[in-house]
DNA sequence: CTGAAAGCGCTTACAG
DNA sequence: CTGAAAGCGCTTACAG
C-alpha cells in the first residue's frame, strides 16, 4: 500500500505538504495541490484511517447499536441515519447485539477502542452504568432514539408513546368497544410502560372496567403476537378490540383470528404500532400508529453531531405519529 | 484514557511486558502476568484498537455489505456472519449500501484504509473491476453470500437457483397448471438468471408455450409485486399461477388479488421465494422456497475465515433449499 | 522471562 | 507556503 511517503518522494514535497494538500488544499500553493494530487492518484493513495485515528484521536465513525437488525422498524431508522451521517463524512456502523447484553458491551466498547466517536442506541436494555458514570453523566457521546432510558439526562429522539397510544383508544372507545385489551411489549422498556399509561389513561376516563387479564405481555414478535392472541381470544369473556404494542404482534393476532374464524374488524378490531411496511399488505389492512422512522433516524443523528461537536443539543426531542385508521378497526357488531 | 505505558508503570515493567502479559499470557512469568492484569484493571486500561492496528495491519474487523438492510432476506444471513465472527474474535461492521453503488464503494474502501480486513459482499451490483484486478484476482479478502458474480472465481455461498425453481415449477405443472407467469428481480442478478433459466426448463420439458408477456421484472418489494402482479392479472389470458422471485413480490401478489376479488388458491396460485418470516403470516399462507440463511451466513463467513488465515477455500459452495407447499397453491378450478 | 528501541502512517505545532 | 521533527499507542524482533 502506498503511504504519504510515497506520494511525497513522487511529487517532491514532504510529506507534511502532501497531508496538507490533501486535507487543507487552501493552506497550499495551488500548483502544489495539483503535484500532490496527481502524485497520490498514481502511486494509488488511500489513506491508512488507523494511522490517522491515532494521530487526531477521532475516527470519523459512529456506530449505531440495535438489539435485532431483523426487525423493520430499526432498519428504517438507521436508514435516516445513514442519509446524515454521510452528508458529514461521517461513517456509520450497525452493530446488531441480537438481545446478547455480552454482545452489546462488545459495540459499546468501540469508543474506548477509539473506533467509534460516538454511540446512537436504539434500545434500552443496556445497563445504564454502562453509559453513565458516578456523576449521571454520559462516559462519552451518545444519543437514544426510539427507545429511552427515563428521566435518565440521556439525549433522546422518540415520540409520544403515551398520547398516540391514547388517541387510538380513544377512537376504539367512540366506535363503541368496551372490552379492549392491549398486548404490550417487554415491560422493562419505558416506551412499553408509557403506551400501557396512554391505554389506562383513555380508559379511565370512561365507566369501563378493564380485566387484569386483559393486559399480556409479549416480545415485539409476530410468534408472541399470535400465542398471546389465541391466549386473549379464547377467553370466555372475550375482548372486542386488541391494541398490540407494534405491527409484528398484531399480524400475529390477525392470523390467529382468522383461524378461530374470527372475522376482523366484525367481530375483533386489532390495532398495531410503528406503520411497518407489511401493515399495508396483510389482509385486511391494519389499523396503526405510524411513528416517522427516517426522520427519527435523522434527528438523532443530528442531535449526536452536535454533541460531537460540542454545540448544546436539545436532550429530548419527541416527534410527532399518525393515527391511521385502515381495515383493521371498526365498531363492534353483533357476533354470530 | 489510559495507555500501556500507565500500566507499565503501575506494574513496575516495562511496556513490551504489559503488551505480552495482555496478549500472550503465557510468555510471561505467572506473577507478572497477575500484576499487569490488575494493574490494568486499576487504571481502566482499554487498548487503543487504532494504534494496534497500525502496527499490526489488521484490524480483527471485516464488513459485510449489503444493499438494502430494510430486506429481512439479509438481516437473518448477517444474524450467521455475526455468530461465526464473534467466535473467532472478530468484529462485524453491517454497510446498508442502498443500492448507491458510491456509497458501496466507500465501504469497500474501508479495506483500503486499514478498517477492515475482509468484506462478505451480499450483492452482485457493484461494479465487478473494483473487486478483481486486471489478472482476475481479489484484490482483497472477500466472499460473495446469495447473490455472486458469474464465473467471476469470487468465492461464493449461495443455493442451486435454477434447480430449486425447476422443482416448484414442476410441481406447479403436476397439479395441472398450465399458463404460469414469473415476476424476477432485477435480470441483472445472475441469481434472477438462473431462477429463470430454471422457469423456462420445466416448462420445456412440457409442450406448454408460455407467452412473453407472462415474464415481468420488478424489484423485490412488496410495491413491485402489487403491481406487476395486478398487471398479470388483468390479461386477457390471466395466468392461473404466478411465481416470485422473493417472498416480498408474492405478497404483494396475494394483496393485489384480493383486491381483484381472485381467489387464492382456486383461480390463482402464487409462489415466493426466501421462506421470510412474514409468509406464513400472510393469508393464505405462502408457497415457498427455503433457503437457509443463518447457514448461507455462517459458512460465508467460515469461508473468509479461512480465505483470511490463507487456508485455500473451496471456491463455491450450494447450499440446499427446501420447497414448502402451503397454502397459496392447488389445482386450477373452475373460475367463477 | 524481560526490556530498550524501532517503527507502523499519519498530522500538526513550530520555525522559517 | 513549506519542511523537519515529534509523537499518537501499540507490538515485536533483538539482545540479554
Amino acid at each position: 500500500m502506498a503511504t504519504v511517503k510515497d506520494v511525497a518522494r513522487l511529487a517532491g514535497v514532504s510529506t507534511a505538504t502532501v497531508s496538507r494538500a490533501l486535507a487543507a488544499p487552501d493552506k497550499v500553493a495551488e500548483a502544489t495541490r495539483v503535484r500532490v494530487e496527481r502524485a497520490a492518484a498514481q502511486v494509488g493513495y488511500s489513506p491508512n484511517a488507523n494511522a490517522r485515528s491515532l494521530r487526531t484521536n477521532e475516527s470519523k465513525t459512529i456506530v449505531v447499536i440495535i438489539p435485532d437488525i431483523s426487525n423493520l422498524f430499526f432498519t428504517e431508522v438507521i436508514k435516516g441515519v445513514e442519509d446524515i451521517a454521510q452528508k458529514y463524512g461521517y461513517k456509520v456502523l450497525v452493530g446488531d447485539f441480537n438481545h446478547d447484553l455480552t454482545r452489546g458491551q462488545r459495540y459499546l466498547e468501540l469508543i474506548s477502542s477509539r473506533q467509534a466517536d460516538g454511540v446512537l442506541l436504539l434500545s434500552a436494555e443496556l445497563p445504564i452504568e454502562l453509559i453513565l458514570d458516578e456523576e449521571g453523566e454520559s462516559r462519552f457521546p451518545i444519543v437514544t432514539a426510539c427507545e429511552f432510558y427515563k428521566d435518565s439526562g440521556i439525549p433522546s429522539v422518540r415520540v409520544d408513546n403515551e398520547y398516540s397510544v391514547q388517541v387510538a383508544t380513544k377512537s376504539l372507545l367512540e366506535m363503541g368497544h368496551t372490552k379492549i385489551a392491549m398486548i404490550t411489549g417487554p415491560m422493562e422498556n419505558p416506551l412499553c410502560s408509557d403506551r400501557l399509561r396512554g391505554f389506562e389513561r383513555a380508559l379511565a376516563q370512561t365507566k369501563i372496567v378493564t380485566p387484569a387479564h386483559y393486559v399480556v405481555s409479549g416480545d415485539f414478535t409476530l410468534a408472541s403476537g399470535y400465542k398471546l392472541g389465541g391466549q386473549l381470544l379464547s377467553l370466555e369473556d372475550r375482548p372486542q378490540a386488541i391494541f398490540c404494542h407494534n405491527d409484528e404482534m398484531a399480524i400475529g393476532v390477525l392470523k390467529v383470528a382468522r383461524e378461530m374464524q374470527i372475522n376482523v374488524p366484525k367481530a375483533l378490531s386489532v390495532i398495531g404500532f410503528d406503520n411497518t411496511a407489511f401493515s399495508e399488505y396483510c389482509s385486511p389492512e391494519l389499523t396503526t400508529i405510524h411513528q416517522p422512522r427516517r426522520l427519527i433516524g435523522e434527528t438523532a443523528m443530528k442531535l449526536l453531531l452536535d454533541i460531537l461537536a460540542q454545540r448544546k443539543p436539545n436532550p429530548e426531542m419527541v416527534l410527532p405519529t399518525q393515527y391511521l385508521v385502515r381495515g383493521s378497526t371498526a365498531s363492534p357488531q353483533i357476533e354470530s
